[in-house]
RNA sequence: GCCGAAGUGGCGGAACUGGCAGACGCGCGCGACUCAAACUCGCGUUCCCUUACGGGAUUGUGGGUUCAAUUCCCACCUUCGGCACCA
């Protein structure tokens, strides 16, 4: 007889569960050893396992954790599994907050910034990753920026960067200019600092990403999710459509683009935006000064009022007319600020009776509403009885040649007419814009460009790259660039004609230098070129892609734009960087709220390493919360996950007595082979939680099994190998730890991932549900094979489906073989 | 307004292909150990009725398909994310 106190009469000394102890012990055996060195082999297939380098903020946050360490557990999973897998990591290390915070603790940039690298190093070398640290690479290193800066000059050769004077978005915090992408929410506010952004008109680089819009619509040959898909599209907007040219009678034409061509005979006006180059040549000398007017008015306002959908529209006539090019029509020309400058041509032709926004105007104003489409399940529409625009395609009636042309006809038939008469084309637009790279601070890569009096912008030539930053210079932000106060840097001489020019002042965005960083990683010391090709040729492209969704719309089409430029250009091979993406959710605070400082609901990893070991934590951020959804923070939570580590602990090394019977054995080995086959699809489809519940279910099953005598036994050394290969990922230090205790050779962490014997998983009795009428009544247990008939007779038989049946005759029985047996009455 | 995702016990979540809803863990309750507490271990824990046996309800709501629905279909509600006068 066994009891609970029999059990601690025999227990024998073992030395507690100490992480404090056993963790930098293994790191630095680890890192001596190189253990995670991946180098080129040929006859081993590569997996290069990517995740999205940290900003050198300062501290590692609980969600540098969260995205880091079950990305690494996957890694050394597919390591396990035989791949030659590359775990890169670096820092993103240009950027606005190194000179927020210099500014305000008056220290360098540079300083505060490769401090903050140490730091973040350290820490997440105490995190137990499979790092490959050879790779490293810091984007604020020159090493490193000369081929940020060469890649700029590379797209200004091929006419993918290119500067113009515009209205573009500046946040009045950071001083400095935006992306597009930059630019958040209805208030349009900067994505950093949350100040609502302003417009200024400056000289500034793009890249010409709208030449690869279509292109990035396609997601065919990559494995990426559905909702970055989604965002992705959704923001680079296309839409198919015309582009119709009217005459003016003041002379110039306008061009106007529209997704509805075959409206185009109720077009009865035009509207321009205030700022369009044209409203001047338009606009009648009696109609003056209303109209400068109004433009005066507009431009006072934000983008923000001027943008706000539930404003009810204004404008005012130009007194010009433009020529309908299918009716022949006078049409009166307005201006109104509900057309934007940035869209299109900055012009519409307006058909108020099909576009909402058209109708209201129309109303206000008086203008003309023309019917020009019938859809079928409508009565025929009487324009003067409209409430609302009817958008909706139908037939097209009062149409001049195409009136009765179907509405599923309407679209093509409109287009060749237009291309038959020249007066238009069918055309594409686009919502996405070219990428606005210049920032006016001084904490990134220099503007590789040269702007001469006689030649002007002319990029450095390659052999003098980099063009390093300077050290002695005011970083304060005064709205102009810090480089441009600097008393010698920005004057030098133009590489065409040698006479005195002066370099570009501006620095780059910084998602410039995230473009790219999976190519420096290759060959972080490489002086030849941006990357080893050797490199590339093995490990490109990355296998598997890991960060947040906030960078869809950013840097996740930054660095696809990027890939294929450089494609174009013949810098880098295939179509996509990023071969599959997987996006892990975010860990909120307790109080369910985003953490912050100002709030005071911050976790930090270095406090629960120091509290429970890098092991437990791993765990327990891969089993609290579904990765891809994240949750609020649990701190008694993460006791259970400790709880676990030392059950494995004592299971391991705490001897147990007695002889099982075979039917222990059995059940002990079919539970481990169960556990390999669900750890290995739950590995593979980064369910990380269910990793974790599996490791947990089987602890428990064999200590059941301990109890029960099997310690000692072949099948228990099985147990014992397989749950540390198994554990081997998720808790390196520990399963590394009692590996070792066992005598068995180094490392765990080399050892294959184990395969499942199916035999011995399969289950030899089943638990067969019986059902009357879909409810539950019975449970039998009968063997697994048992046929359809026997399944049937034995449900039948029992004790309480007889009750049910009351001597009736079921009228249907429906057997699942291996599960279950339905009887309906 | 448009696009997308998600709604399962007190909480985080599980359920591979339509087949036992609630695995695993937290929390909680009872018990063992202890002078006591912590740790640890054992048992219980969706809700309602019932002393029990047992029964009923239940995966946001309402319908539908099916022998059978967390899973498929339709409508709606809530939450979150994105976009927003995009012609």
């Amino acid at each position: 007889m066994k009891c609970a106190g029999s059990e601690t009469m025999s227990k024998k000394e073992i030395p507690a569960y100490n992480p404090a102890e056993i963790e930098p012990k293994w790191q630095q055996k680890w890192e001596t050893d190189g253990l995670y060195h991946a180098d080129i082999d040929p006859n081993q297939e590569k997996f290069y396992a990517l995740t999205m380098l940290p900003y050198p903020s300062g501290d590692l946050h609980i969600g540098h954790w969260y995205a880091i360490s079950p990305s690494d557990a996957r890694a050394r999973f597919k390591r396990m599994q035989g791949y030659n897998v590359m775990f890169p990591m670096g820092f993103d290390a240009f950027g606005l907050p190194a000179e927020n915070a210099a500014i305000k603790r008056n220290i360098h940039p540079k300083q505060w910034t490769y401090k903050n690298i140490d730091n973040m190093r350290k820490q997440l070398r105490s995190m137990g990753t499979m790092i490959d640290w050879r790779r490293e690479a810091v984007s604020a290193d020159p090493k490193y920026y000369k081929w940020t800066q060469w890649f700029f000059v590379k797209l200004f050769k091929h006419g993918l960067a290119y500067h113009k004077m515009s209205p573009v978005d500046w946040c009045p915090n950071c001083n400095t200019t935006l992306a597009r992408e930059q630019v958040w929410g209805e208030d349009r506010h900067c994505e950093r600092c949350e100040t609502p952004v302003i417009k200024k008109n400056l000289d500034q680089w793009f890249f010409r990403t709208t030449k690869y819009a279509d292109e990035l619509l396609k997601f065919d040959t990559i494995d990426w999710p559905e909702q970055v898909q989604t965002l992705q599209t959704n923001w680079i907007g296309r839409s198919e459509g015309a582009s119709v040219t009217f005459r003016t009678e003041a002379g110039d034409d306008l061009k106007v683009f529209t997704t509805r061509p075959d409206t185009l005979w109720g077009a009865t006006f035009m509207v321009l935006a205030p700022e369009h180059p044209l409203v001047k040549k338009i606009t009648t000398p009696e109609q003056w000064n209303t109209v400068q007017g109004y433009i005066d008015e507009a431009l006072r306002q934000t983008d923000i009022q001027r943008e706000a959908t539930d404003k009810e529209k204004t404008g005012v006539f130009t007194g010009g007319y433009a020529i309908n090019p299918v009716t022949d029509e006078r049409i009166p020309i307005w201006i109104a600020d509900y057309v934007l400058m940035t869209y299109g041509t900055g012009a519409i032709m307006a058909v108020p009776a099909h576009d909402q926004r058209d109708f209201e105007f129309a109303r206000k104003y008086d203008l003309e509403i023309r019917v020009v489409i019938q859809p079928d399940d409508k009565d025929e529409i009487v324009s003067g009885d409209m409430a609302t625009a009817i958008p909706a395609k139908g037939r097209m009636v009062n149409s001049g040649a195409l009136t009765g042309t179907p509405g599923d006809q309407a679209f093509e038939q409109i287009i060749a007419y237009l291309e038959k008469k020249g007066t238009g084309y069918r055309d594409v637009n686009y919502r996405l814009r070219d990428w606005l790279i210049s920032r006016q601070r001084y904490w990134g890569a220099p503007i590789p460009m040269i702007h001469c009096p006689k030649c002007g912008a002319v990029p450095v030539p390659e052999e003098q790259l980099p063009i390093l930053l300077p050290d002695d210079v005011e970083w304060k932000p005064t709205g102009e660039s810090p480089l441009k106060l600097h008393p010698t840097w920005r004057k030098t001489t133009c590489p065409e004609c040698g006479g005195p020019a002066e370099r570009e002042t501006d620095t780059m965005d910084t998602f410039m230098c995230s473009s790219w960083y999976h190519l420096r990683y290759l060959s972080p010391d490489y002086a030849d070129g941006p990357f080893d090709p050797k490199e590339y040729d093995y490990w490109m492209p990355v296998d598997l892609y890991t960060g947040g969704i906030e960078h869809a719309t950013m840097h996740l089409i930054y660095t696809r734009f990027f890939h294929k430029a450089m494609r174009d250009i013949g810098v880098t091979k295939g179509d996509e960087p990023m071969a599959a993406l997987r996006n892990q959710g975010m860990v909120l605070g307790e109080d369910s709220e985003k953490m912050s400082k100002s709030r005071g609901n911050v976790i930090s990893p270095d406090k629960l390493v120091q509290a429970y070991g890098a092991d437990a934590v791993r765990a327990y951020l891969m089993f609290f919360a579904r990765w891809e959804l994240g949750a609020p923070w649990n701190s008694s939570g993460i006791d259970g996950t400790m709880r676990w580590l030392r059950r494995v602990w004592s299971m391991v090394l705490q001897p147990g007595q007695g002889q099982a019977d075979q039917d222990t054995i059995r059940g002990l080995r079919r539970k481990v082979h169960q556990t390999v086959i669900q750890l290995t699809r739950d590995f593979e489809n980064l369910q990380f939680n269910t990793t974790i519940s599996g490791l947990m279910e089987l602890l428990n099953e064999m200590v059941k099994a301990k109890q029960k005598g099997a310690w000692g036994s072949e099948a228990w050394d099985e147990a014992i190998d397989i749950y540390l290969r198994l554990l081997a990922p998720i808790a390196p230090h520990i399963s590394e730890e009692l590996w070792a205790a066992l005598g068995k050779p180094y490392s765990v962490h080399t050892q294959t991932w184990p395969e499942a014997d199916e035999e011995a998983a399969a289950e030899e009795e089943i638990t067969l549900i019986v059902q009357v009428n879909g409810k539950l009544r019975d449970r039998i247990i009968v063997p697994a094979g048992i046929s359809q008939e026997d399944a049937k007779a034995k449900a039948l038989a029992s004790d309480k489906v007889t009750r049910y049946l009351a001597g009736k005759e079921p009228r249907k029985v429906v057997v699942v073989p291996g599960r279950l047996v339905n009887i309906v009455l």
